[in-house]
RNA sequence: GCUCCCGUAGUGUAGUGGCCAAUCAUGAGGGCCUCUCGAGCCUUCGACCCGGGUUCAAAUCCCGGCGGGAGCACCA
């Protein structure tokens, strides 16, 4: 048997049963909430991937199905947020759109036996299910339990009185997987379809349901809904349904950032954060606004691909493929941290020139005019270095030396050799600039003048990768990676 | 407590019984190159959770431990 020789992977693997007819349908489920955040990118990024493999379609379906979480700018921020990503939406679908239908199948479910309205306290209730006893509710006739079901759907009982539950096994030896409630009433009109209803479907119905009604092939997602698996594979066996494939690839952890969208959410409310966007906190949004490209992200999740182990997400690794894509497309300039001006004695002329990019010369220079004594600024690292060293190279322009005053020192390139630092400057006519960090600070400086757009990246040298937010007056900046 | 899932370098990843004294990326150290602490080139470090078993041969199969994770919601 021949053997492929060992390759980088660049796609992902082959999914099980993909070659239908038409490719597979796959769907993202978001519950809008809140805008995406990078976890919610890698359900995102593998099912258009799967899908533009196959040729196939993928529905993006809001799971709005609790009022209470619903906040309604989230449907237009995931939709956004996906179009960033370059993940191709064929359908969008919302389930609050489809109560009746829901209402329907738990109905026909009741009918056959397989469902019933519980009137028992709650807690009683759990209580039961873990020592795997039925409540008298489970064992009621279908046509009680369908007279339940009416009164339940006309508003008969109050909220947290009545549930339908779909039966599963009640000795089921995973107490995960002992009946679930598939309808409940809550007494809150819903931000999109107002008070239209008040009782609403669990996820493990709608989900099941959607999956079904939509012609999903295939559900890819995180192995957190495992136990949802087998809860609504119950419900495809109760109606003799055809099931997707289910492939649930591993956890994410994600270090040192700040996810939930409910804490960002409160974030923003008590003014800690600016926005969904805020630096700090690992939506989209933020690391578009950092610079990230969407094409590092998906190749990064690619990369990890859909292995059942839990997977803690490498900045330096995101970073890294970041940087691949920016650096050759990034400008270069100085920017002046920490600035320290100096003096510098000179009788002659002189103009400066440093390329915009050092592997890409048509590109141009960058370079300013000297003539007489000037003065630029360095920043206080650097200074130090001078006076420590007494010589130091401005890259581009000249040598100096400290003493008294700093001189002019010559042009030439080969004291680097000699362990002279090649520091970058800011001349005379230079902007304030602000550099806004990931951990939200400033950092201020100077920059030499600039010609970049709102939204490019550009390398500051010896500093690092920054997205340009706005140029004018003063520049503004949004820190990427080195 | 019960059920399920997973266990290759710091982080990911390749590997499905012999070509594995284990791949690639990232990271860390060193060197070259470059008028950037970016890129490029070279180099070093670093892993099959443990113990049994099957086999001529195991990272790969089996069993048992151990470790990690998830679920057991009128959230998604």
């Amino acid at each position: 048997m021949v053997k492929e020789r060992k390759e980088r992977r660049t796609s992902l693997p082959d999914l099980e049963g993909s070659d239908v007819p038409g490719g597979v349908v796959m769907r993202i489920a978001p519950g809008p909430s809140g805008p995406l955040h990078l976890g919610h990118s890698r359900v995102a990024v593998l099912n258009d991937e799967y899908v533009k493999m196959s040729g196939g379609r993928l529905l993006n379906r809001f799971e709005d199905t609790n009022p209470e979480k619903v906040d309604p700018e989230a449907y237009r921020m995931i939709a956004e947020d996906l179009d960033w990503l370059g993940v191709e939406v064929h359908q969008t679908v919302y389930q609050s759109d489809r109560f009746q239908r829901y209402y329907d199948v738990v109905r026909a479910l009741t009918e056959m036996g397989q469902a019933y309205v519980c009137l028992c306290d709650s807690d009683e209730w759990r209580g039961m299910k873990v020592a795997c006893q039925a409540c008298g509710c489970r064992g009621l006739a279908p046509e009680e339990s369908l007279e339940r079901l009416d009164r339940l759907l006309s508003s008969h009982y109050s909220a947290g009185e009545a549930a339908a539950v779909v039966k599963t096994a009640i000795d089921h030896p995973n107490p995960a997987l002992r009946d679930f409630i598939a309808l409940r009433q809550v007494d809150r009109p819903h931000p999109r379809v107002g008070d239209r209803y008040n009782v609403y479907p669990m996820m493990n119905l709608s989900v099941a349901v959607d999956d079904h009604d939509l012609g999903v092939t295939h559900v890819l997602r995180g192995k957190d809904h495992l136990n949802n698996t087998h809860r609504q594979a119950y419900i495809y066996g109760h109606l003799s349904w055809t099931k997707p494939v289910f492939i649930h690839y591993g956890l994410v952890s994600i270090p040192d950032t700040v996810l939930k969208t409910s804490v960002i959410g409160q974030g923003i409310k008590d003014g800690e954060y600016r926005g969904w966007d805020d630096v700090r906190v690992g939506t989209l949004r933020a690391l578009a606004r950092r610079g990230i490209r969407p094409e590092a992200i998906r190749r990064y999740w690619l990369d990890v691909g859909v292995k059942q182990v839990d997977v803690q997400v490498s900045w330096d690794g995101l970073f890294a493929m970041n940087r691949d894509i920016v650096d050759p497309e990034s400008k270069r300039y100085f920017f002046v941290p920490d600035p320290v001006p100096v003096e510098v004695e000179f009788d002659g002329s002189t103009e400066s020139s440093c390329p915009l990019h050092p592997d890409r010369p048509e590109l141009g220079v960058r370079s300013h005019g000297f003539e007489g004594d000037f003065m630029v600024h360095i920043c206080a690292e650097d200074h130090e270095e001078l006076q420590r060293k007494g010589m130091l190279r401005l890259k581009g322009l000249c040598n100096i030396e400290s003493g008294e005053t700093c001189r002019h020192a010559g042009d030439d390139k080969s004291v680097s050799r000699q362990g002279v630092r090649i520091v970058q400057w800011a001349p005379e006519g230079s902007l304030p600039a602000e550099v806004l960090m990931p951990d939200g600070s400033v950092t201020p400086g100077l920059v030499e003048p600039m010609d970049a757009s709102p939204g490019e990246v550009v390398q500051f040298e010896r500093f690092g990768f920054v997205r340009i937010e706005s140029v004018g007056d003063r520049v503004r900046a949004v820190f990427a990676h080195r």
